[in-house]
RNA sequence: GUGGCCAUAGUUCAGUUGGUUAGAACGCCAGGUUGUGGCCCUGGAGGUCGUGGGUUCAAAUCCCACUGGUCACCCCA
């Protein structure tokens, strides 16, 4: 084997893009539902919009963007995730004219150069959808709800939803300071990677993995606890909200998601059926971003969710889309019927008929097969015979039966 | 970026303490039926045993390096 797809990324075989399209279709519906529509940005930006967008300090933009400079030399990066370019397209194309609210998905590849493991690729999919310009819980809860809708509509429901506040430009910083000067107390016990953290992003501290950091911060005050006013009423009619649409979550103090543009709600939709990596969708209100970007201020929410996640979901509980199949498989006899069974074949497909045949010159039997496996509803053999005649024998392969039929209006009998 | 495990037909795997022409199942092709699929039977094609080096009379098997895969860490969808 001389060429491989490079490390990180996989081709989906024709044996499985029915499964794709059928969750592709079942996405785009349930978005549909809610009234957003699709945009479709381009796969690579000027490096600079993400690295504004989603933060100098996060993992992302520190190691994991496929950056390079195109011939120009200007840099270039392959989209680690959709949020941004949706935004510089919004302001760019000044979608805010047109009315308030702007509600748009998008499904497509992102790019991150990390070491592949189970549930995550270097080329991966996301479908997300954006509401912006909309400051109020309502909008939120329709995002949250909206990612769960998708999840009902595919027939998963192992998943469970975490929501959390992360304040705003007024009380979060507020709150930092606290943390860290409570982290501060502890600092010399703490993980290398949380000490880096604690003057970095003290937040992202409470979120460590590790045993010990959990240990050590085990009493520290959440932000949840530490909310202005207007931030705790808009947390507070989140989840009442959620609750009305009899959408269950759990409130977790920790969540802090990777990306620097979040305020207020962030939520995480994780699966037990996933492995190491369970994370089936992500999102959060980020107020702040429009405006970073140069827009005018434009408050807005979001999620964004992994595809091949959904998909793994999918094929471990046995998940099959409907495949397609011939309706008609035109065998030919003998030599002579070829051109005969070539030019029927043609005008069935012509009339909207899924009809195929044999391209291979087989035998018989071998187009017999080739007809069974390729799953077609009806065969019909035609040779010098049924030419002769006018006629021939239509037979149905998965009952068995068979009809003889007039060859000249076979379009009908199928 | 760090670590564990793995690498033999298209696929899933077997291959004994190192020993002669490396096997099975499934899949593929052909025939059994000179004009009828699925089951069955017979036959066939298909492997530089991941690559390179080393040990040995002898390596798929032992050792080293590399490459690739996979899982986990970090982090995320």
């Amino acid at each position: 084997m001389t060429y491989r797809a490079i490390k990180g990324t996989k081709d989906i075989l024709p044996a499985e893009t029915a499964r794709w399209q059928h969750v592709e279709q079942t996405v785009r519906s349930v978005f549909h539902r809610y009234n957003y529509r699709e945009i479709r940005t381009p796969v690579f930006e000027q490096t600079s919009l993400f690295a504004r967008s989603i933060g100098e300090l996060t993992d992302i933009v520190g190691k994991e963007m496929y950056t390079f400079a195109d011939r120009s030399g200007d840099s270039i990066t392959l989209r680690p995730e959709g949020t941004a370019s949706v935004m510089r397209s919004y302001i760019q194309n000044n979608l805010a004219q047109d009315q308030p609210l702007t509600k748009v998905y998008y499904i497509g590849p992102m790019f991150r150069q990390e070491r592949p493991q189970a549930g995550r690729l270097r080329q991966f999919h996301q479908f997300g959808a954006e509401a912006t310009g909309s400051p109020t819980p309502e909008t939120d809860a329709e995002i949250i709800a909206l990612a769960i809708d998708i999840y009902r509509a595919l027939g998963i429901t192992q998943w469970s939803l975490q929501i959390n506040s992360v304040g705003d430009e007024e009380c979060r910083p507020r709150y930092k300071e606290l943390l860290r000067a409570e982290l501060r107390k502890v600092a010399d016990r703490l993980s290398p990677e949380s000490q880096k953290r604690l003057e970095q992003n003290p937040m992202r501290v409470l979120d460590s993995k590790d045993e010990n950091d959990r240990a050590l911060t085990a009493g520290m005050p959440l932000i949840n606890d530490h909310l202005n006013e207007a931030c705790a009423a808009h947390f507070g009619r989140v989840k009442e909200l959620l609750t009305s649409y009899g959408i269950p979550f759990t409130v977790n103090g920790r969540l802090v998601r990777g990306l620097d543009y979040y305020t207020k709600t962030a939520f995480e939709i994780t699966s037990s059926e996933l492995g190491s990596q369970d994370a089936l969708a992500g999102g959060g209100r980020y107020d702040l971003l429009v405006q970073e970007l140069g827009g005018k201020p434009t408050p807005s929410v979001g999620f964004a969710a992994g595809m091949e996640r959904l998909m793994m979901i999918l094929e471990k509980k046995g998940f099959a889309a409907p495949e397609p199949r011939p309706r008609l498989f035109l065998a030919a006899a003998d030599a002579p019927a070829r051109d005969w069974v070539l030019a029927k074949t043609m005008e069935l497909r012509s009339r909207g008929v899924a009809a195929e045949t044999d391209l291979l010159g087989r035998s018989l039997k071998s187009q017999m097969k080739e007809a069974d496996r390729q799953g077609a509803a009806f065969v019909l053999v035609v040779g010098a015979a049924e030419l002769a005649a006018g006629r021939g024998v239509l037979k149905n392969l998965s009952d068995h039966s068979s009809v003889e039929v007039a060859l000249d209006d076979l379009h009908h009998s199928v």
